[in-house]
DNA sequence: TTTATATCCCATGTTACATCA
DNA sequence: AATGATGTAACATGGGATATA
């Protein structure tokens, strides 16, 4: 290919747009390397015209179409400049323009499609052809920046929300806890200032270990053990408040569904000591393992838009609810 | 109907060159 | 003027779809 040997870089020199040439003309020169690879291919006004209306008008350079205009001699100037191993030239912003509004219409190519842009840019179709390749390599490298950015957009705010919650969850568990404590004092106490009846011992001193002193407490004789965790925020404090009506009508509010998958506050799992939770929570929000994999499946999940934010279901159960 | 072959188009990755700071 | 970074035209490769014998 490159037989012409040192000529090459000289003559790829020649053929650029903008450079100062040992040619005769600019606009011949211009004429003369949009013909690329094949005999110049100076078709008729036809496929100018058309390229001119969706160009535009006047354009700085002389484009290729200029020697149709100004009479091109061709022959010498071309054998003498011109006569080279074809090197790569770029497109001219006309030519650019008018594939891109192309492009725009249908990113793909259909033969005859192909060849009347060949013919309108007076380029070969495998030129077209090539840059409809190239012209959607960069379009997919721009959508998956995009995606990119917005699912690091999203996986932020979604971590943010993960962190107040957690935050508030923590302190939920601790009100519950001082309020349980608060519990066992009184009951020890009612229990020393009453003399001793079996009639009166609560299954909490009869079982210590299974019972829950919430909820087998005589002021608080239906006190819900559960909490969705979806509702924590919601709930708030007053959720564990004996006064709150959550915790006085003796039935389990639509919060309170005791075989919920959350066993946040179930009494036979953390009896209160926080230590599975705490461990579970260390666990997740471990930052060598969590964003990673986030971000893993995401680059490998093309299903992951905008629309939804690219975070299925379960995914997104998976990354924040699973304990 | 099934199979082998040829052809085309595409996605993807790479190369070589053009351009700019 | 030299140089590195970036953009892009062109190419290489492999796979899928389709047509044909």
């Amino acid at each position: 290919m490159e037989g012409c040997g040192g000529n090459i870089t000289g003559t790829s020199s020649v053929l650029l747009q903008n450079e100062r040439l040992p040619c005769s003309s600019h606009e011949a020169l211009d004429s003369l390397w949009i013909s690329n690879s094949s005999p110049p291919p100076f078709h008729g006004s036809t496929s100018m015209v058309k390229f001119g209306d969706a160009r535009g008008e006047n354009t700085r350079e002389k484009t290729f179409f200029a020697q149709s205009d100004k009479g091109y001699d061709g022959s010498e100037s071309y054998d003498n400049c011109f006569h080279q191993p074809e090197k790569k030239r770029r497109l001219t912003a006309e030519q650019v323009q008018f594939l891109e509004r192309s492009f725009e219409l249908e990113n793909k190519l259909d033969p005859e499609r192909k060849v009347q842009l060949a013919k309108d840019l007076s380029l070969q179709p495998r030129q077209v052809a090539i840059w409809f390749q190239n012209r959607r390599a960069r379009y997919k490298t721009k959508q998956l920046e995009k995606e990119y950015d917005c699912l690091k957009s999203s996986y932020d705010k979604l971590r943010a929300d993960y962190d107040t919650l957690f935050k508030e969850n923590e302190s939920l568990k601790n009100e519950v806890h001082s309020l349980a404590e608060k519990l066992v004092q009184r009951e020890r106490g009612k229990a020393k200032s009453e003399p001793l009846d079996s009639s009166t011992i609560s299954p909490l001193n009869a079982e210590p270990q299974k019972a829950n002193p919430i909820a087998l407490s005589p002021n608080v004789p239906e006190m819900p053990v559960s909490v969705k965790q979806e509702d924590a925020s919601s709930a708030k404090s007053d959720v564990f408040d004996s006064d709150s009506s959550h915790c006085t009508d003796g039935n389990h509010s639509s919060l309170m569904v005791p075989d919920d998958s959350s066993h946040v506050f179930e009494p036979e799992l953390s009896d209160f000591s926080q230590d599975e939770d705490d461990s579970l929570s260390r666990s997740l929000l471990q930052p060598t393992g969590f964003p990673p994999k986030l971000e893993y499946e995401c680059y490998n999940d093309l299903q992951c838009n905008s629309g939804n934010l690219g975070f299925s279901v379960e995914d997104q159960s998976t990354w924040f609810w699973a304990y």
